[in-house]
DNA sequence: TTGACAAGTAGGAGAACACCTACCTATTGT
DNA sequence: ACAATAGGTAGGTGTTCTCCTACTTGTCAA
C-alpha cells in the first residue's frame, strides 16, 4: 500500500535494485543478503503489499518482477519539488554570474 | 540522513507539502494537525536531520525551509527505474496496436 | 524584572518493525 | 511413495518509532 514506507528499508530497495536487472527467484535474491531466507521473504512480502513487486510460480520457485507503477506515482509525487530545486539552482547560477561580474 | 526513511511518515509528508507554499514557523505548521506541537517538533528534527529542511531563528520563532537537495538524490535514485516503465507502457502501446489490428 | 510565548528536550508507554529458528506446504525427480 | 527443494508462515525477542505530558530555555513586551 505504502510506497514510500516499503522503500524506506535499505534491504527492500536493495531488492528493487536486483530486479532491475531481470526477475528472479527468492533464493537467488536471498544469496545478496547475510539475513535468512524467510526474512528476505518478509521484505518481499512488504514489496508485494506496495504493488512494487509480482510473483510468478513456475514449479517450486515464485518468480518475483518488478512492477514500476507505484514508482510513478512516487515520481509524480515529486514534481511539485521539482520546480523548487530548480529555483535553487537558478539562485545559485544568479550568484556566480556576480561572482563572476565583480571579480 | 536517510531521505527514504524520513519520507516514510505521512505526517513528515504533509509538513514537506506545507513547506512548499513558502517557509513557515512551528506553531504555523502544528496547526494542521491534531497532534501536540512537541511531536511535530520532533518530526522537523527527523526532516531536519535528513537535510529537507533548515531552520533560522527569527526572534522566539524558528523558521522552518524546505531544502530540496536531498529530493534531488531521490529523483536520482528513481532515474533507472524510469526507463523500465517507459518500457512497460511501450509494451502497453504495442498490446493496444494489436488488439486494434485485429478488430 | 516578570509574565507570556515559541519551541526544544526528557522520559515513558504502547505499537510497529526486523530479525531469528522452527515448522508447514507444494512441487519435483527418482 | 519418498526424499529433497523452494519458499511461505508462526511465534518470539529485542529494537526502533511515535506519540504523550511535564519541564526547560530563550526572547519579547509591559
Amino acid at each position: 500500500m505504502d510506497v514510500f514506507a516499503a522503500l524506506a528499508s535499505p534491504v527492500r530497495r536493495e531488492l528493487t535494485a536486483l530486479l532491475l536487472d531481470g526477475p528472479r527467484p527468492v533464493n537467488d535474491l536471498a544469496a545478496h543478503f547475510t539475513m535468512s531466507r524467510p526474512s528476505v521473504s518478509e521484505h518481499l512480502k512488504v514489496l508485494r503489499d506496495a504493488g512494487l513487486v509480482t510473483e510468478q510460480r513456475h514449479g517450486r520457485q515464485r518468480i518475483y518482477r518488478l512492477e514500476p507503477a507505484p514508482l510513478r506515482e512516487l515520481s509524480e509525487w515529486l514534481t511539485p519539488y521539482e520546480r523548487f530545486w530548480r529555483e535553487k539552482l537558478a539562485s545559485l547560477r544568479e550568484l556566480l554570474d556576480e561572482e563572476d561580474g565583480t571579480a
